[in-house]
DNA sequence: TGGTACATGTAACATGTTACATGATTAG
DNA sequence: CTAATCATGTAACATGTTACATGTACCA
């Protein structure tokens, strides 16, 4: 039953499911919500990880209800390994950035390509921070007291965009054009 | 021959090999060094992506040198294959963090151990600003000219670092600890 | 009644990770 | 002579991605 160690992605639909149960369709539409701007997961990968915690006795899959929907519920064994996921050392985060191998190899790349490039991330980053932005702004009153954990998280998403934002402005010409 | 598009990791090493033949052992460090902060690559990736690169056409591994090294050669076909791939769009960053999934659930950890866990990552992360603030201060005089794709990168190693120790340092007592 | 959104799932494949096996060369 | 380092490679598996097949229910 209980085969290997959770994966993070495993282990963050058992908390979401903590809140009460969830299908699949629900599941990925709150991970990619509420932690899909570091951490991403695709729909099959959720099916895949729903069938085998499952399997090994993590979560329970409830009678089928409207639209074929399948719930899964939490079962205790899936709180204890859930526990034991969160209270373990996290794993030093990874970052993969295909901008920066085309700068990195820069020279290989006529300069007004390079620096159009360029200005679309910048472009998108931008918006990522508007949009972060205006979430921020329309938080409740006493949000950052009431879910502390949340707004951490938006508060690391503004953080990283104004930082590129910031990083953005400060290429020189030879990367961003003249 | 021209089998499947190139990924990033491939395509990253035939930009290494513009240098001249490397092998797989001296492309890993190469790679680790000089682009590993932001692109991670493990040695069993590399023997692969060398292997099917050569069945491709776009390497050619020559005689092997003392203790049995196998360096490869790019070869025409690999230049064009890098040209295009580095002409490409480059796909979004994706950042998978870890810490921020146990924040994100931090309801269920207990205090003490969250802020242990934050403060130990945020010590992680000084470091390796130090660690690039030395490597910028220790930056020769017109290196910002001389190789303005390396340094840029180096670039976004600062700002990102000095922005994660900005928001470590902001992080509200709930987390971070009394 | 037909299109759209909801919902589950499989298949195939690409990529990433860990562990191991093997041998060559060098330094002490 | 032996330990450490250099160097290549395979095997097994975990994870991530894309595409597809199927069926349900709502709503215009």
């Amino acid at each position: 039953m209980p085969s290997r160690p959770l994966n993070a992605t495993a282990a963050s639909l058992l908390g979401f499911l903590h809140e009460g149960p969830m299908s699949g369709w629900d599941l990925v539409a709150t991970a990619q919500s509420r932690i899909g701007d570091f951490w991403s997961l695709t729909q099959s990968q959720v099916y895949r990880e729903l069938a085998a915690m499952a399997a090994d006795g993590l979560v329970e899959a409830q009678e089928r209800g409207r639209r074929d929907r399948r719930p899964y519920a939490i079962t205790d064994a899936g709180r204890a390994a859930f526990t034991a996921w969160v209270s373990r050392e996290p794993e030093p985060e990874t970052i993969r950035f295909p901008l920066l191998l085309t700068i990195m190899f820069g020279r290989h790349v006529p300069a007004d390509q390079l620096a159009t490039v360029v200005a679309r991330h910048r472009q998108a980053h931008a918006a990522r921070l508007a949009a972060y932005e205006q979430i921020d702004a329309e938080l409740p009153p006493g949000a950052a007291e009431a879910e502390p954990y949340a707004v951490a998280t938006l508060a690391f998403g503004l953080a990283y965009e104004r930082a590129m934002l910031a990083w953005f402005d400060d290429l020189p010409p030879a990367i961003a054009g003249g």
